[in-house]
RNA sequence: GCCCCCAUAGCUCAACGGAUAGAGCAACAGCCUUCUAAGCUGAAGAUCUAGGUUCGAUUCCUGGUGGGGGUACCA
């Protein structure tokens, strides 16, 4: 319909052009005018600015012109009226056919409604949520894996080729620091039968342990024995530490698999430091005074010529940092995907970070710097300050989740609607705490009080999958019909619903949020639209089939139904039967 | 010090340079004999500050104030 109304206008205009010689010498081609849904029905459902931006290159009255352009634009079935309107808008509104076909494509269409093709035949890589191994997964990385998801999830709508991966960090500083921790704290070591919990609790202890003797000012002895441990871990020469090393990688991994299955998050391929740190040592190395040069018996990036931060990328002890891990992952990705978008998603205070390794990765192969995009949200941060997992000072992810189901399980217990309370208050707990993060647009930070529980109501995930379940619930109720039946929609007797009216949008949003990497589109239209169909439901009695229009109303809650379904899908929450 | 980001209602967030700045929470007034009240309806409530660009600025530019982040061998 967009392109429709577009092209109309495009020969409206031009006809314009072409009958009054003032506009002669004027070109069309070049401008950028927009089609978009009013922000209210008394404006019609659809709304063109070209006068606006006409007006300002002719040097014309906007109003003025809207009129002229209206008045050339030839309608045709499915537009019912168009209509200039101060201060230069051109209105459309669009006929009940249209809607009702729009219904009957969507339940034609089910689980693939809302899908587009913005990126056919793509090869879309969404790198997120890079744990380190060795340490606990708090809330932060909840953030990061819920907002990467999300984001493979809408550009798999879009018909991209998805691939999630995550960059595992089992090498550095950080492992022998707790491997320190480990031999220091053996006789606290849980045994093989404990669960993943306790093992990777310990683990983190360790780290936190092994981090503050590191940074104390006094502890040469300390410092030095972890740097030595470092260099053992990269040179694998130690048999007593490898063995330590093996059962500790072990326990964090079986850990996050865990995690990521509570969190609904499947990764299609783990990318591991320990496997790409060597192709970024030779490759930096390959590169020494082209690329990188040596400072202080390091190997830097001079980020600082080109406006950015120098950076070390291979340190004075010949061992990679970061950075240069970061550039065999760069190796690994392509050799692997070759990807024609390729996501990063880290956490807001790694952007400057990022610029400088996007930049040196860039100077090596140039399509690894054009097609990697950052993606760089907001800090969750308590409200007590931020948390540091080197201080030991986190709320672990699986706290948070038991926390947030244990308040709606209770709440489930009261009400007594659902035959699975269990199962359902995880899925309610996942939804609460994906939509908090989600609602946000990428890259505020989200403050997490710990004594304010997070929202069920309103603004919220449950809130959608309540109206989910309300749609759900009439629908059931009418088991004896197929929803087949009801395919043929006949013409409304009354005005279009406004939630008839949102349905349409559903795939817009889609290209929207992907063209702003920000789930955030999504999930606002999806409490619009909830909002919508609740005040619908409370309005109207659905199943009812004295009323004109039951035929009408149930296809419209079944169409509405799919559009949730689908959408929460892209954010990656489960729709509930009953809660 | 230098660089980057942010500032909208009491609180948490929305708003392609456009029409009356939208929601949720909290507080206030109502609604369960009717498809699940985790809901609905109503009233109240906001663009940090000083300039500039524009037909039009919450949005773009400059200064100020306040907050966050980054600044070489952590990730």
């Amino acid at each position: 319909m967009k392109e429709i109304i577009k092209n109309k206008i495009t020969e409206a205009v031009n006809e314009m052009i072409s009958k009054n010689e003032n506009y002669s010498d004027f070109e069309l081609g070049d401008l950028n005018f927009e089609i978009s849904f009013t922000k209210d029905e008394k404006f019609g459902d659809w709304s063109s600015n070209i006068a606006m931006i006409l007006a300002g290159r002719l040097r014309m009255n906007p109003f003025e012109l809207a009129q002229e352009i209206a008045q050339l634009f030839r309608t045709e079935n499915n537009i019912e009226k168009v209509e200039a309107v101060a201060p230069g808008y051109i209105n459309f509104y669009l006929s009940k056919e249209y809607f009702s076909n729009v219904v009957g494509e969507i339940l034609k269409k089910c689980d693939d409604w809302g899908k587009i093709d913005d990126l056919k035949g793509k090869v879309f890589l969404a790198e997120h949520t890079d744990p380190n191994l060795f340490k606990e997964f708090h809330i932060g990385h909840v953030m990061t894996n819920t907002i990467g998801e999300s984001l493979g999830r809408i550009a798999q709508f879009a018909n991209a080729e998805v691939k999630q991966v995550t960059f595992q960090g089992d090498v550095g500083l950080h492992v022998a620091k707790t491997l320190w921790g480990m031999k220091e704290l053996n006789a606290e070591l849980p045994d093989e039968e404990s669960d993943v919990w306790a093992k990777q609790a310990f683990l983190g202890k360790c780290y936190a342990w092994g981090e503050k003797n590191y940074s104390q000012e006094d502890n040469s002895n300390v410092k030095n024995e972890i740097i030595a441990i470092n260099k053992a871990v990269y040179s694998k020469e130690d048999e007593v530490q490898n063995k330590i090393y093996k059962t500790g990688k072990e326990w964090s991994l079986k850990y996050f698999e865990e995690i990521y299955k509570i969190l609904g998050s499947n990764f299609d391929h783990y990318f591991l430091e320990s496997e790409t740190f060597e192709d970024g040592k030779r490759i930096v190395e390959e590169n020494l005074n082209k690329v990188f040069k040596e400072s202080n018996g390091a190997i830097i990036f001079p980020g600082s010529e080109y406006g950015l931060h120098d950076r070390v990328f291979i340190n004075s002890e010949g061992l990679p940092t970061y950075e240069a891990k970061d550039i065999g992952l760069f190796y690994n990705k392509w050799k692997k995907y070759n990807p024609d978008i390729s996501l990063t998603i880290t956490g807001g205070e790694q952007k400057e970070y990022f610029q400088v390794v996007k930049k040196a990765a860039g100077m090596i192969n140039k399509e690894w710097e054009e097609k990697t995009i950052h993606i760089a949200h907001g800090t969750l941060r308590l409200k007590s300050g931020k948390m540091s997992s080197r201080k030991g000072e986190i709320v672990r992810a699986k706290k948070w989740i038991e926390d947030t189901a244990d308040i709606i399980l209770k709440k489930m217990k009261e009400n007594n609607v659902s035959d699975n309370k269990e199962a359902d208050a995880k899925k309610i707990a996942i939804a609460a705490i994906k939509y908090s993060i989600l609602k946000i647009m990428a890259g505020k930070d989200i403050v997490y009080d710990e004594e304010k529980s997070i929202s069920f109501e309103g603004d919220s995930g449950p809130y959608l999958q309540y109206s989910y379940v309300r749609a759900n619930s009439i629908l059931n109720k009418l088991s004896g019909y197929v929803i087949g039946d009801f395919k043929k929609i006949n013409l409304r007797s009354g005005d279009v619903p406004r939630i008839e009216k949102m349905l349409v949008k559903f795939p817009e949003i889609v290209s929207k949020s992907l063209s702003e990497y920000s789930p955030h589109v999504v999930a606002n239209y999806l409490h619009d639209l909830s909002a919508e169909f609740n005040s619908f439901y409370a309005n109207t009695k659905i199943a009812d089939e004295k009323n004109v229009d039951y035929k009408n109303n149930v296809a419209l809650t079944e169409a509405f139904r799919m559009t949730l379904k689908n959408g929460l899908y892209l954010l990656g929450i489960e729709a509930v039967e009953k809660m």
